[in-house]
DNA sequence: GTGTGAGTCATCTCCTCGGA
DNA sequence: TCCGAGGAGATGACTCACAC
């Protein structure tokens, strides 16, 4: 599509290259999807800006270039943002200047923030992702983990991480948030082990539990007037703990 | 003491399900 | 079909620890 469109309005946006540090040629740094439609639509030179980057600033061009892409996944937007941070913080980036028109001064993942449209805070549970193993990460892409529950997992140890991948596998399940804080917690404790892990992703969430109801109607009759639905569950809970311990003394005798 | 990053908690929103 | 309840997940504010 982007070939076709190409061919007909040829490129609109220059790409964004600079010359390569062994001085042979240049590197694209955006617009590597547009150089290769346009190959595709047998076009051999395109418009370019050539840029003197340094090694960081072509990181934290490269990543503004793929973040604006529709369609990023959780795992592309995690890697992208740590690397942007790291390369805005090597670079000691001048975060003051950036946002003097603002009349405040921002800190690095501040500014990559508001530059990202994300809070700070969203930026942070973003980069945590990356501490997450490949195939669980991989879940959270596909959908199967949801972010914040994802966030938590990545608090866990590696070794953890593979344990509840097993499990997750073999029991055909993911974690909820609270089983994810759950687990992350017994894990800061250093109690979270196989067991464990297995007996809160096998446990029935609470959204799965089975309930018995029946009318209130259908028993009102065996109850004094104004007797609430609760103390009505009560007495029923008593009394077959009651017929329960009759069978035993009998079944005992 | 200050700036910064990371973690926690409370609140809000959205979604699903059951009942009327 | 609508409405309310409950749960899951998302979000922002707040707090704390650490480095300088």
């Amino acid at each position: 599509e982007l070939a076709e469109s190409i061919k007909e309005f040829g490129m609109v946006t220059p790409i964004i290259t600079r010359p390569k540090e062994d001085g042979q040629g240049y590197e694209i740094i955006a617009g590597q999807r547009r150089v290769r439609a346009s190959e595709l639509a047998g076009i051999d030179t395109v418009p370019a800006f050539v840029l003197p980057l340094d090694r960081d600033r072509a990181i934290i061009t490269l990543v503004d270039s793929n973040i604006q892409r529709e369609n990023v996944l959780p795992s592309e937007r995690a890697f992208a943002y740590k690397m942007k941070l790291e390369a805005m913080k090597r670079q000691g980036f001048r975060t003051d200047l950036t946002s003097a028109q603002l009349g405040e001064k921002l800190t690095s993942v501040e500014l990559l923030a508001r530059q990202s449209n994300n809070s700070r805070t969203q930026i942070q549970r973003f980069i945590r992702l990356t501490e997450l193993i490949p195939p669980i990460l991989q879940m959270v892409d596909e959908d199967k983990i949801a972010l914040t529950p994802a966030v938590e997992l990545s608090f866990l140890k590696k070794d953890e991480q593979n344990d509840l991948l097993v499990t997750m596998e073999s029991e055909d399940a993911t974690p909820s948030l609270s089983q994810a804080q759950r687990m992350k917690r017994l894990s800061q404790q250093g109690r979270l082990d196989m067991d464990t892990i297995f007996e809160i992703m096998t446990e029935e969430k609470a959204n799965q539990k089975e309930t018995i109801k029946f009318s209130a109607d259908r028993i009102k009759k065996y109850f004094p007037k104004n007797t609430t639905p609760k103390q009505m569950e009560d007495y029923i809970i008593r009394l077959l703990e009651r017929e329960l311990q009759r069978k035993r003394n009998r079944d005992s005798r």
